[in-house]
Formats: structure tokens, sequence, C-alpha cells
DNA sequence: TTGATTTGTAATAAACTAAGTTACAAACAA
DNA sequence: TTGTTTGTAACTTAGTTTATTACAAATCAA
């Protein structure tokens, strides 16, 4: 269970608070729908708060709701805003530098790594969270 | 260091025996250019082998050498040859099923991870393990 | 045939990450 | 004040990756 399913979450989370539009949802309701312990979905909450996609409220009457209207929030922001990791790592430990090779590997690499990350982006771009919800609400898939 | 470093270590793996032409490599040799155990590199290399990447033999004189043009190996193969995790997990526990987002959001994400993985593929697919060969030897980045 | 060398692979340990859980302070409405 | 909810910290549990040790099987040279 060490496989980053952030992504998936956040986008359940926030397709969650589409639905619901301006009224204020608890976590603990999220976390049912998601399966997990409400703990889990505050922390993601936490993430999606910072990244200005979710403002949330303590309180007898708190809970949370979109920032913004879900047509104008893409899934390349949610995945910015939950930190996944990359297509791939570099080494973990630092190449041989004495070997031509081991010396200019990494360089190339995380260029590479760069231009998936910008591919990923582009893609997840095409999306905004009302598009998925309205695939989801239609059973569409 | 739980971080899949697979396709890095096997792309550093490639160009070394891309270097080497025709000329068997001992995996303790690559080792010490890519900074780990002879056993990391051999386990990496038998993934390769099984997708006709490279051609192994064992005894004395034994090592591994390219199966094939080093223009005609594509990054792309080389990222499905380790088997690398997608971009981002599915959910670890099944959303609750009487929820209707619960209930059609894996479909929907699952897709979504498919097209993903296409895009990397298309980008991968742009360079071929001589591309990056030379890259490394004029050190440009 | 014998001995040296290398791959292939199993088994295990060590390090790290994600997710689950418990606990509690802080915020807030009634 | 009281009850509810978020925000966090601390810890546990489980899974993954890499490192390491060990040894059988293959291969070649003398």
């Amino acid at each position: 269970m060490a496989a980053n399913s952030q992504f998936s979450m956040a986008v359940h989370v926030l397709v969650m608070l589409a639905k619901s539009g301006e009224e204020k949802v608890k976590s603990e309701y999220v976390a049912g729908s998601v399966n997990t312990n409400a703990v889990v979905i505050r922390r993601l909450l936490g993430q999606l708060s910072q990244a200005n996609l979710v403002i949330s409220q303590t309180g007898a009457t708190g809970g949370t709701r979109l920032a913004r209207c879900p047509k104008e929030i893409t899934l390349a922001e949610i995945f910015k805003a939950v930190s996944c990791g990359e297509a791939f790592a570099l080494h973990g430990k630092t190449p041989d530098q004495d070997c031509p090779i081991g010396k200019n590997i990494e360089a190339v690499l995380c260029r590479l790594q760069k231009e998936i990350d910008k591919s990923i982006g582009e893609k997840l771009s095409q999306y905004t969270l009302q598009s998925v919800f309205e695939m989801i609400e239609q059973g569409k898939v």
C-alpha cells in the first residue's frame, strides 16, 4: 500500500465538493465515500487548501467547499497540488563521476524527467473538474 | 530510497553497452559506473533480456551486449521493459460503492491513467538509445 | 577433467514511503 | 459554556526498493 494514490483521492474529494456546490462538506463524510480515515482526508484537504483549490472552516458548522468554480479547476492543478513523485526517479546514489557516462547521464535524465512532467501536465490540462464530474455523473467511461 | 530508479539505471546500463558495441560487458564493471551492487545490475539486465534488448552469456568469458543497434532501441521500450509504476496510483481501498461518485470514479481514473501512460510513451518514443548516447558523449544537455 | 570466472537467482536485511490510527489543541456556532 | 469540526503531531502498520550475501549453473582455458 506504498503506492501514492493521493491524486486519485484528491480528484475524488474535489468531485464530492463540486457536487455539493456552496454547501460545506465534512471530512468525515468524504472519508466514507473514499473509504479511508477522516484524518487522511483532512491532510489532503490541507494541501488543496494551500493550493487555493478549497476553503475550509473549523468549528461546529465547519467543513470544506471549493474555492473556485469546477470549470476553472484543471486536473493539472490538482496533480501539482498533491506533490506526487515524478514518472521515474533519478539515481539513488550518484554515479561514478570518473566515468564519462556516469558523469553526464544525470543531467540528461533530469531534462528528460522535466519533459515528461510537462507532457503529463499538458494531458491533465485537457480536463477540468467539471468535465470529470460530468463523466462520473453520467456513468460514462 | 524507496523511489523507483530502475528506468534511470536501465538507461545508464544500456548506454554503457552501446558504447562497448559488440564487446561483452561484465555486470561488475557496469555496477562501478552506476555506483551500485552488481546483483542489482544483473537483476536489471534480466528484465532487459526478457524484453529482448540485451543478450547475456554466463561463464568465464561471459557478459552482456546489446541485442540490437542503439538506433533501433527507443526509451519507450526501455521504460516498458523495467516495469515502473504509473504516474499515479488508483485508490488503495475500493471506494464506497453505494455512493454514486465512489461507484464510478475508479473507471474514470483508470482511463485517465492509461491516457497519461500513452503520453509518456509517445514522449519517450522520440528518443533512441543512440540519441541519448550522443547527448551524453557530447556533454550536451 | 579441473579450476577459475561470470551470470542467474534466492533469501534476507535495511531504508524509505504511504496510509491508518489515536489524541488533542484551536476555532467556532448555538 | 458546550458540542462539533478542523488542523496537526505522533506513532503504527504495511508495502516497495535497493543492498548484500550466498550459491548453483554455465562456460572456457589449461
